[in-house]
DNA sequence: GCAAAAGTGTTGTAATTACACCCATGG
DNA sequence: CCATGGGTGTAATTACAACACTTTTGC
């Protein structure tokens, strides 16, 4: 059985995820490394198969990748730019990996196919880091998360495609809603305003942030949170309803 | 010389194009009505070549099925679920014509490709209703505005795209520019207020809205405008570069 | 001079921003 | 009892909405 069967996937077309995680003020990119690559990351994409719509092969490709499942994922962009694809390096890695293609049973012909121009589509999500554990794929060496100021040498247009979704994600919290899958369960308000801070890449005062934000009616607040610390305990809050993380749209 | 050889396009692919006129206080869609298709509508679409970038196919396919150039065409979402390219409408439509297709020289081999699932790229676009003039496609009998409120029937999901276009260019309207190619070089305040008020269907204020507009900063005012009407003559204003309408993306 | 459409100024209210103070906790 | 981080109230500023009045023009 081939796994990469050019009938099986829309030709030329592929996804790419962005997947934001925050921790300690940092704004993170999980970012899987591709065993054949020396020294070059990838964002974790993948190929839309002939019988699933685009947000659930945006879904299964992160998962298959990433071990992540079940979160919102938003489409921002598609990427189609000529340069884009330098299928200089695809030829010269699939040249320098055709070891491993014969032990996966496959031939030069078969992966020919990838050699291709791509269009992209990206989608980007943004997730606890806490409640996430990245799984490395068959694929992959490994799956890490990377300061978004100190990314890994990326291949292709992904570094854009980072910036581009980060774009996104700012417009989306400054004009919908806050912290999709980001944040755990429960959470303080200093955590929501860290996360702000950080996406946003600018202060805010504590009590206008908390009005700001409580003003959105949609976080109730619980019990107050022991932290040990030697100061006031905060309030822990939570949405007030689950319909925000509903999932992908169908398309 | 076959004008629809799959091998020149990207398999799967398709591009739409949602291309909004404006029009004493309506906002028109523009579809072209595809000569083979009986009683039922299509947006402007095509394919993309292999050797072009999406924003150069966009322009090219807006062109060749509307004459319509030289624009800024902004892209806002792929659809791609799987119901949306009901294929026996495509498969009912090609059985029905075989005559035609005869007559271009095409097999029923030639246009099998055509009956495949499609995901689409949709691009939308602000024009001037005045200063452009549609021209026919070979493909088309007619190319004529319709007002989104009456729309024609549409084929496939082409009605829910025009719909998610009208979303992003409102929410581009709100807190972005305003007008992209729909105003002419020169225009009054109160075109630009009817223009707001028909796409974002709401009542302004006309000081209120003259503040607000102005203190974008964008314009710049030039003499006043003879009407000849019975009342004071509107000052003309015009964009104070013509950065914004540069062009669309190189992607 | 009057109606019609446009231009401009002024007020009142709402939303933001800034500042100040109080509270709980551990060392 | 004080340093630290959290909670809350209020004043100042700005932005926005509403209203009023003036100007130009053709009949």
């Amino acid at each position: 059985m081939n796994i990469l069967n050019k009938e099986d996937y829309i030709e030329q077309v592929s996804i790419d995820c962005v997947i934001f995680g925050f921790y300690e003020r940092q704004l993170r990119v999980l970012l899987p490394k591709i065993k054949f690559l020396k020294n070059i990351w990838t964002l974790p994409g993948g190929f839309i198969l002939q019988n699933e719509s685009l947000g659930h092969a945006a879904l299964r490709i992160l998962a298959e990748r990433t071990g992540i499942r079940d979160i919102y994922l938003e489409q921002f962009q598609v990427f189609g730019s000529l340069e884009r694809s330098s299928p200089g390096l695809m030829r010269d890695v699939l040249n320098s990996h055709k070891g491993v293609f014969d032990e996966l049973g496959l031939t030069s012909e078969d992966v020919k196919w990838l050699q291709r121009r791509f269009i992209s589509i990206g989608y980007y999500a943004l997730v606890d880091i806490h409640k996430v554990v990245p799984e490395i794929s068959e694929l992959d060496e490994s799956c890490e998360w990377y300061d978004i100021k100190e990314l890994p040498p990326l291949a292709f247009d992904h570094a854009e495609i980072v910036m581009k979704a980060l774009d996104s994600l700012r417009l989306m919290l400054n004009h919908k809603l806050i912290g999709f899958n980001l944040l755990p369960e429960t959470f303080t308000m200093k955590e929501v305003q860290d996360l702000y801070e950080t996406v946003l890449d600018k202060p805010f005062r504590r009590n206008n942030f908390q009005k700001m934000i409580l003003d959105l009616d949609i976080l109730e607040r619980m019990e107050k949170k022991f932290t040990g610390a030697a100061n006031k305990a905060p309030y822990l809050y939570r949405f007030k309803n689950k319909a925000i993380e509903a999932g992908v749209s169908i398309n």
